[in-house]
DNA sequence: CTACATGCAAACCGTTTGCACCCTA
DNA sequence: TAGGGTGCAAACGGTTTGCATGTAG
């Protein structure tokens, strides 16, 4: 199902901002914050306001299209689009830039936890963090 | 070593505000905020200002006696002792409460994630969300 | 035409900082 | 008694919200 669908079916307006927000979205590889969506649709010659971006921001992802994010270290949210699948990601302590990890070792251990906490497991986050071949001979 | 070495070391002076935080913090079992190591003190009668807790916890920080952790959906840092040793958590979505999980599956994977991508890997943060016991039948 | 979307400015809230005073070593 | 520690209030920065206006359906 496509994000006009999504959209319709949750009764939201399908805008020029919201599918400019997709957009970057869904281009770029690594998780964004609010503030940088911003700047990319700045660059753009797009017109919107931080509040615009945060309300969309929020909806989307109540709409379960994209996903929120926070890294150790970090004081603002990043999102991605929930199309870029389950990910994991690796933080440059000094640069802060992020890199798209894709192999997952978690695989039966979220069951374990299952098991053994009578939780019910909706998902995990596993970050690693360390210095960048830039910024690790510095 | 213990903390007072560090301290030493390190030109802090030993207060007492800093002792009452890590004890605080050494006898909790689970990751805590500033604000409610703030209220663990007031209700131990003890005046300290939430700045000063915010500073100690900095230092500490800095001193590696103590960690920062942030959780996704939290708007807040949380801190632990080091002495707590490596960890996973698991949160719930709805009362955000935290569970510690002490087992951990990722060993290889760092190494391989480490030889890909020449970073030098400093650690990990894996976390698990899903619905506690208490929440997941409402 | 109606309800949702948006811009703007103000409010929020966790966190940080400047400054004067206090206390450890 | 010197230099770090602390309280207080103000500043900060990311995020949220109230309100009046704009626009999609």
């Amino acid at each position: 199902m496509d994000y006009e669908e999504i959209m319709k079916q949750n009764g939201l307006k399908r805008t020029k901002n919201r599918f400019r927000i997709l957009k970057i979205l869904d281009i770029g590889d690594i998780p964004l914050s609010a503030g940088s969506i911003y700047n990319c649709l700045k660059e753009e010659e797009i017109e919107v306001s931080l509040s615009t971006v945060y309300r969309t921001l929020e909806k989307l992802s109540e709409m379960n299209i994209i996903r929120k994010l926070t890294f150790n270290g970090d004081n603002s949210t990043f999102f991605e689009s929930i199309k870029k699948g389950h990910r994991h990601y690796l933080i440059c302590l000094k640069c802060r830039s992020i890199t798209v990890l894709n192999k997952c070792p978690i695989k039966g251990y979220q069951e374990d936890i299952e098991k053994e906490t009578s939780y019910i497991i909706e998902g995990h986050k596993l970050d690693m963090y360390g210095y960048c071949p830039k910024c690790k001979d510095k």
